[in-house]
DNA sequence: CTGTTAGCGCTTTCAG
DNA sequence: CTGAAAGCGCTAACAG
């Protein structure tokens, strides 16, 4: 027994198709009351549902908004989509998802189906990045992107271009400001921090990792500091924790040899001053943080540890993580609308919508009182 | 400039749309070799990507699969995506995402827009409930799941099937062993815990919250101890996070008399026995934990606690949470098929994914080691 | 204001 | 093995 469609409901009121599709689905013109109760009665008497499918084709738009992002369980991305789910009810859309673990060749293959599905528009988040592997695949995105827009698509892109696309029409980018914020953020460590800094941050390539890596260097040198080592490891918690691991490891020897063979176990408390952690996001400065712990070594105690984004479920964390807030959410919720904003013909001046802002939040693992 | 045609790519080849439809999406008849390449070269000479709307109306079926969280940004329901994204996967499917704050008006509306759209099927997530003020809303989505199911969907549900639905065809439910799982934890508790027990649970008719009381309740019973009371709250970190408070208070109070008048800070050592504290999910465990923390109580010094779930981004959480591990993308990933398998024919037993099961995981957050 | 007539792009009998 | 023709369910010009 299939779905009964607009004819049946048509047949059943004594009226036409059209009638019925436009008392049922919006229409310019407003069919007569009489006719249109009687339309509406056959509807739900039939339990009539419009085929979307059968509506888009007619309309070429499918009310889908394509969402892509590397890991719906990681908190950072299921904030953002969270954003993006609210701006796509204000539209009355749907969000298509696509989990990509950040490959690009994976991301263009989203956008194909997404455009093969005439998503109306497509959120694309997720650190973009031009590591010589993903070159091809950048390129192939950039490509595949360029063609939805010619077709009359529009993308939304949360924090950097995609590499090579040409900023064709409809093609819009939320920019994060991660460097300016990493660099505020090592401005007002350095004003506490007295040993150095040690920066744990994703491959090499990742624009998001490398602009706070960047950033962060920046505020250091701006506060006379040398610049901060650098660890590259994975972008997640696993990553921070390998990171954490040789930190570890790196401290107590630091502290073997301070200490000469005596043993104080508080190497705050002694001529080599305790190191100060910058993890380019929360998940790997969690991962970091236990490392440490499980090497036996307190923060803040033996480190300090400072991470970025200020994700909501670890916030109960202890200590409690020193971080950049960022308005996940809303970040989500901007790309979907400056999408959705040329789609509406309001070219308001390409990309109106009120810039991205962070906060910096010291909190107890980086505080250096006794 | 719209996107390229079937019919564009038949013709540039110089064959008929029905053989370009043949070689470019799959068919039981295999046109010949020349002419294929042909084809195949003239689609992507034309960088041609089949309508998927298209195809869905002329096959009535979408490549679709619908899913129903409370809340994406929720680790649970986070986890659970994850699964089903993987398992849709699988099928060469994509998801389509409603997050409904667990609303049954507007689950409803979600199963409908899912079926609009001809969604291949519709897994649903999160507690199902049978509150006074739900009755309405869960018979009105029930039906609507009816309908979709007498259409020809599918559907899996995530731990109890809804409120009401007839087990028509179609109709598959992933059971989630909440209660004796809650009863176990109990017992593993009940060998370490000597004060009384206390439980933080949802709101009174929300299944999962319901059974996890009720299992917990009956593990008691059975090693002996008397009921534990019941706080009820909201399901989420401020409900944990209010019923936290709330015992507090109460533990402190009672030291206060306990000790009449004198100063230790250990509850723990004192006459009045420490209490144990059952939160039905992590989440609000988390939130109890903080909030007695924000009092000045220590866990598991002043008083012990557990939760349920096992969410992964919690792991790091110290003191480490004793909890239930779930494997929650399992769990998403065996709704999926089990929808999809009916879909394949396969009708073997109605249900013949192999049964969830859980592992109590006791951690430091329960230890009343001196 | 309503009904009729064409498609939207693709699949799928059914002939050739 | 290929092509022609008839829809899938709905919308949107046109007529009436």
């Amino acid at each position: 027994m299939a779905a009964s469609t607009l004819t049946e409901v048509a047949r059943l009121a004594g009226v036409s198709p059209a009638t019925a599709s436009r008392v049922l689905n919006g229409s310019a013109r407003k069919p007569g009351q009489d006719i249109a109760e009687r339309v509406r009665q056959a509807a739900d008497s039939l339990g009539y549902i419009p085929n979307a499918q059968a509506q888009g084709l007619a309309k070429s738009s499918s009310g889908l908004i394509g969402l892509i992002v590397h890991d719906i369980a990681d908190p950072y991305f299921a904030a953002i989509a969270l954003g993006v789910q609210e701006a796509a009810r204000e539209q009355r859309k749907m969000v298509l998802l696509a989990t990509t673990a950040g490959a690009p060749a994976d991301e263009k293959e989203a956008v194909a189906a997404f455009a093969a599905r005439r998503a109306d528009s497509i959120v694309i988040a997720g650190s973009r990045s031009s590591r010589p592997e993903d070159k091809e695949g950048n390129a192939e995105l950039a490509a595949e992107l360029d063609r939805y827009c010619r077709n009359g698509g529009h993308v939304g892109v949360v924090g950097h271009p995609v590499v090579g696309a040409t900023a064709a029409g409809g093609y819009h980018v939320v920019t994060v400001p991660n460097e300016e914020l990493a660099a505020s953020l090592a401005a007002e460590l350095t004003a506490s921090q007295e040993g150095d800094f040690v920066i744990i941050g994703g491959p090499e390539g990742l624009f998001t990792s490398d602009d706070r890596v960047r950033g962060f260097q920046r505020g250091l040198a701006k506060a006379g500091r040398h610049p901060a080592e650098v660890l590259r490891s994975a972008f997640n918690r696993s990553g921070g924790y390998e990171a954490g691991l040789a930190l570890a490891a790196r401290i107590k020897d630091a502290r073997r040899d301070g200490s000469s063979g005596a043993g104080s176990e508080r190497a705050g408390s002694k001529g080599t001053k305790r190191i100060c952690i910058f993890a380019v996001n929360d998940v790997m400065a969690i991962g970091a943080a236990a490392a440490l712990r499980s090497e036996g070594l307190r923060i803040p105690r033996d480190a300090t540890i400072a991470g970025f984004d200020d994700i909501e479920t670890l916030r109960d964390f202890r200590p409690a993580l020193s971080t950049v807030r960022l308005p996940l959410e809303e970040i989500g919720r901007q790309a979907t609308r400056s999408a959705a904003r040329a789609d509406a013909g309001t070219d308001d001046a390409e990309g109106a919508t009120s810039p991205i802002s962070g906060q910096i939040t010291l909190r107890r693992s980086t505080e250096t009182a006794a």
